[in-house]
DNA sequence: TATGAATGAGCTTTCATTCAT
DNA sequence: AATGAATGAAAGCTCATTCAT
C-alpha cells in the first residue's frame, strides 16, 4: 500500500472515529433533555447509541471526559454564531446577548455541563486551559461588542459583568415552575434584550462624558 | 420537681435539639464549600459533624430535608440582611447588589441548593412555593432599589435582569480556577459593584428623560 | 421497717415489674397482628406499650429474650388448656387437638415465634431446654389422649407424628389465599377434628389386634 | 462467523448465563441450610458463589427475585419425582410420605420459602398462583395415593389433612436441638412412615365398612 | 475494535443496643 | 428505674470502570 494510500485510510478511520464519537455524544444529548446530566448513566448512554458499554471507553477515559467533549462541541459551535452571520456587519450588543441567551436555552445540556464544571467539575489542567480559553474568547467578543456601544477604558470588567449576567439569565429563569416553555423562552430573550441595553445605555453615557 | 422547672428543661433539650442541627448544617455547609452539594455523603457529613451517621436520622429524615432545611435557614438569613440595616436609611442599590452577592459568596450552599432546584432539582410543591416566596421577596427589594435609583414603568424586568445577573456572578466566578479564594471574594464584589454601576446609570438616565 | 414490711415491698415491687413485662409483651403482640414478628422493632413495642426504648433493655437483655418470653407466657397458657378443663374428665382426643389449633389459630403470634426458634432461631442452652420442656409437655398430653383412645408400645412415635399434624395445619393454611378469617379458622379446625379421628381410628384399630 | 456457529454461539452463551445463575442459587441454597433464608445477605451468597455482589444483580433484578426462582426451581423438580417413577406403578402412600418429607430435608430452603409465604410472605399475585398451583398438584397427587389406599367421599379433607401432617413434621423436627442431621433425617423419615401408616389403616378401615 | 459480564467501593437508610442523665 | 439520643454495623442496591473474549 502507498504511503498516500495509508494516508487516506488513517483519515478515514479518523472520520470514523469521530463519527462514532458524535454518536455518543448525541446519545448523551437526548439522554440530559429527559434528565439532569448527572443522573445519566454509561449504560444509558451505551444503549441509547446502540453501542456497547465497553466502547465508549474506547472514545473517552471517563464519564467526565464525554461530558467535557459535548461541552467543548457546544463551545465550538457557539463562537462563529457570536463572531458574524453571513451579512458584512458583526451583530451588535443586542443580538449578541439574546443570540447567547437564546443558544443556552436551546441547549441547556451546554449550559448545565457549563455550570457543573465551573462550580465543582474537576477538571485537569488540560480541560482547564480549554475552558479558559472559551470563555475568553467569548468574553474578547463581548468586550468587543461593548466598545463598539462605546465602553472605554474598563471594558474588562464590564464584559465580566455581562458575560455573568447572561449565564444568570438561565440559572435564574430556565426552570421557572409553573411557566410554558414557549413563556419562559420568550422571557429570557426579553431579559436579554433588557440587559443588553442596560449595559449599552451605561455605556453611551460613559462614552459621552 | 415544678412546673417550670420542667418547662425549663424541655426548653434546654430544645435548645440542645437546635444546636445539634445547627451542629449538622454547618458541617454539611463546610462540605458542600468542597464540592458539588449533590455529592456529599452521609458519612461525611457526620464524621465532619463528629456524629454518628444514625445521628443525622434522628434530626432529618432523608438527606433531602438537610439539605432543604439548609435552604431554608439561609433564606430566612438573607432577608432581613437586605431590607434594612439598623440605621435609617435602607441600603442602596450599590450596597444592596454587593451585600446580595458577597452573601451567596459566603454562603454557597444556598446558592448551590438555589441553582439545583433552579437547573431541574425535584422539589416538593411545598418547598417550591417557599422558594418561589424567598425569591419574590429578593426581587422586591430589587425592585424598590431600581425605582429609588430612577427607574420607571419598566421596573419589574430590570429587577428581573438584575437579579439573574447577580446570580450570574457567582456561577460564572465562585471557582475561577487558579484564584484563591480572596481574589475571587474581590471579584465577585467587583462586578457586583460594577453591575449595580451599570443599572444605576442606565436607569437614571432613562429617569433623566 | 420489719422484715415483713420488707418482704411485702419485695413482694410488691416484684409484682410491678411483672406487670411491666405484661405491659411489655402485650404490647409486642398487639404488633405482631399488624405484621410479621420479625418486623417489628423495639421502638413500636415501646411506642406500643407507653414506656421508653431503655425501659424495654430494663426487663429483656434482647428482643430475642422478649419473644421467648412472649413464647413461654402463651405455653403457660395452652397447658391448663388442654390438661383438663373444669370438667371431671380430661378432654378426648378430637377435643384435645381443635382445641390446640385453634389456640394456635388464635394466637398465631405464638405460633410464629415457636417456629422461628423451632426453624432457626438461635437459642441459649436455657431457653433450649425450656422449649424442650414445654414441647414434652404438650407430647405427653397427646400420648396420653393417644393412649386413652387404644395406641399401644409405640405411642410415642404416634404422638410425635400428631403433634406435627396439629403444627402443620396451621403452616399449611393459617394464611391461605383468598379465604376470609373465619372460613379459615373453621377449615383448620375442620381439619384438626378430621386429624384426631384419623389417629384415633389408626389406633383403635391396632387396640383391636 | 456462519449463522449456525452464531447460534452455536447463543446457545453457549445462554447455557453459561443458566449456569451462573444456578451457580448462585446453590449458593443460596447452601447458606439457607444455616439459617432462616430472610436472613441470607447478598453479600453472603456473592461471597458463597464466589462472585461479586453486583454480579447477582446481573442476574435478578432483586433478592427476593432470587429467593422465588429458588422456590420454583425446587418446585419443578418434585412434582416429577412424586407422580411417578421409572416403574411402572406409581409410589404407593407410604413411599409418597417418606419421599415428599426427604425432599423436604434435603431441600429446605423450598420448605422455608414455601413456609414463608404460607406465615405472611408478601408474593406477587403472579407468584401466588405460581405457589397455589403448585400446592394444589401436590394436594392432587396425595389425594389420588389415598383413594388407592381405600379413601371415599371426603378424600380431599383427608388429604389437606395429610399435606399438612407432612409439612408440620418439617416444621417440628428439622432443628431439633442437640440432634445430629442423620438423627433428625432418620426421625423425620420414621415420622412420615408412620404418618402414612396412619393414614391408611384409617383410610383402609373407612373402605371396609 | 467492540463487547458486556464482572466487579466492589460506595450509596442511603435502618435498627438493636448502649449509656449518660 | 426510666429515658431516648447516640451509635455504627449491616442491609439492599447502583454504577463507573475493567478486561477477557
Amino acid at each position: 500500500m502507498t504511503p498516500s494510500a495509508l494516508r487516506g485510510l488513517a483519515v478515514l478511520r479518523e472520520n470514523e472515529r469521530d463519527a462514532r464519537r458524535t454518536l455518543i455524544m448525541d446519545a448523551a444529548c437526548s439522554l440530559f433533555a429527559k434528565k439532569d446530566f448527572k443522573q445519566v448513566t454509561v449504560r444509558e448512554i451505551a444503549k441509547q447509541a446502540g453501542v456497547g458499554v465497553g466502547t465508549i471507553y474506547n472514545y473517552y477515559t471517563s464519564l467526565d471526559e464525554l461530558f467535557f467533549d459535548i461541552f467543548l462541541k457546544h463551545a465550538r459551535e457557539i463562537e462563529p454564531l457570536l463572531s458574524s452571520r453571513a451579512e458584512k456587519k458583526p451583530p451588535g450588543l443586542n443580538d449578541l446577548c439574546v443570540l447567547y441567551v437564546d443558544y443556552l436555552y436551546t441547549h441547556i445540556p451546554f449550559y448545565q455541563i457549563m455550570s457543573h464544571f465551573m462550580l465543582g467539575g474537576d477538571l485537569s489542567p488540560d480541560a482547564t486551559e480549554k475552558l479558559n480559553t472559551t470563555m475568553r474568547t467569548l468574553l474578547d467578543r463581548l468586550e468587543t461588542a461593548l466598545q463598539d456601544a462605546g465602553a472605554g477604558k474598563d471594558s474588562r470588567v464590564s464584559a465580566h459583568a455581562l458575560f455573568a449576567a447572561l449565564n444568570g439569565i438561565m440559572i435564574s429563569y430556565a426552570r421557572y415552575p409553573g411557566r410554558s416553555n414557549d413563556e419562559i423562552r420568550a422571557h429570557t430573550r426579553r431579559l436579554a434584550g433588557r440587559m443588553a441595553d442596560i449595559f449599552a445605555k451605561a455605556h453611551a453615557d460613559q462614552d459621552a462624558s
